[in-house]
DNA sequence: GTAAGCTATATGTAAAGTACATATAGGGAG
DNA sequence: CTCCCTATATGTACTTTACATATAGCTTAC
C-alpha cells in the first residue's frame, strides 16, 4: 500500500457522511463482490482493494473490514482459513458461499433501485 | 394521515439497513426538498409528505425529522416560527434559507454521484 | 362531560454503527 | 537491532438510529 490510509475525517464535519464518506455498510457489499471477482481474500488485500474502489471514495478502515468479514462469517457468507506466508504473517483466507453469491445479488437490486431514486431525487432538485 | 406510522423494523433483521429501509441521513435533503417546493413546512406535515417520497419507502421516524428540522436550524439552513391553529395544537413553521437551498444543491451534486456508482456496481454484480 | 382519537411537537434511552487508536506479531532491509 | 511493511485484531468514545413515551389542543361520539 502507497498511503497509510489516512482517516477520512467526518461526523461532526461532514454533513454527507454516511453517503458521502464510507458508504457505510456499502462495505459489505463491496467485500463480497471483490471476493466474488477473485479480486481479494484476505483482509489487508481487501484493504487495498476497496480504497480504489468506485463508491467508496475515502479511506475504509480496518477495524471496519475485519469485523465486517467477522460478521460475514458468522452469516454463512463466506468462510476462512488460515494460510501461513513465505514472508510476513499469517493470512485469514476467505471463500465466497453460494448464500453469500446470493446475498451480493440481493444488495444488487437493492443498491440498483436505490441509486436510481437518488439519481431521480438530485434531478428534481437540480430542477429548483 | 391513514395510517398510524408502522415502525420500520430493522437493525439485527434487515442487513441492508441504511440504503434499504429509512436511508437515514438522507432525511435531510428530502425534508429541505420539501420546503424548497412548499410541500411541507412543519414537522406533522413532513411526517406525511416523506413517507409517500420515492426514495424512502420505510416509515420516517417522527423524532428523526423532529430533530433533523432542529439541527437544520442549528446549521441556518432552516428558520422556524410558531403559528397558532384554529383547530389544534400550534405548529412550528419552517422555512428554507438561502443557506440551506445552496445545502441541499450540494446534496444533490453529491446522490447524483453516488446514485450513479451505486447503479454501476449493482450492474457489475449482475454479471456474475 | 368525558372518553377516544387525531393533530402536533418533543425528548428519553438502548442499541447499533463508525472512527480512531492501539496491541500484537512475522519478516525483510540496512 | 531497529525500522518499516505486512497482517490481524480489539478497545472505546462518539454519533446515529429505532422505538417508546410525554405533553397538549381540539373534535367527535356516546
Amino acid at each position: 500500500m502507497r498511503k497509510r490510509a489516512r482517516r477520512g475525517q467526518r461526523s461532526t464535519q461532514d454533513p454527507f457522511a454516511v453517503i458521502a464518506s464510507n458508504l457505510s455498510r456499502l462495505v459489505e457489499p463491496v467485500l463480497l463482490y471483490l471476493l466474488a471477482t477473485d479480486q481479494a481474500h484476505y483482509g489487508y488485500q481487501f484493504l487495498e482493494a476497496a480504497n480504489d474502489f468506485a463508491i467508496t471514495d475515502a479511506a475504509i478502515d480496518a477495524g471496519v473490514i475485519y469485523r465486517t468479514l467477522r460478521g460475514l462469517e458468522e452469516t454463512g457468507y463466506v468462510v476462512s482459513s488460515w494460510a501461513p506466508s513465505a514472508s510476513g504473517p499469517a493470512k485469514r483466507i476467505y471463500e465466497l458461499t453460494p448464500a453469500g453469491l446470493a446475498h451480493l445479488k440481493r444488495w444488487a437490486a437493492v443498491l440498483e433501485q436505490r441509486g436510481r431514486a437518488m439519481v431521480y431525487f438530485a434531478h428534481l432538485c437540480a430542477d429548483l
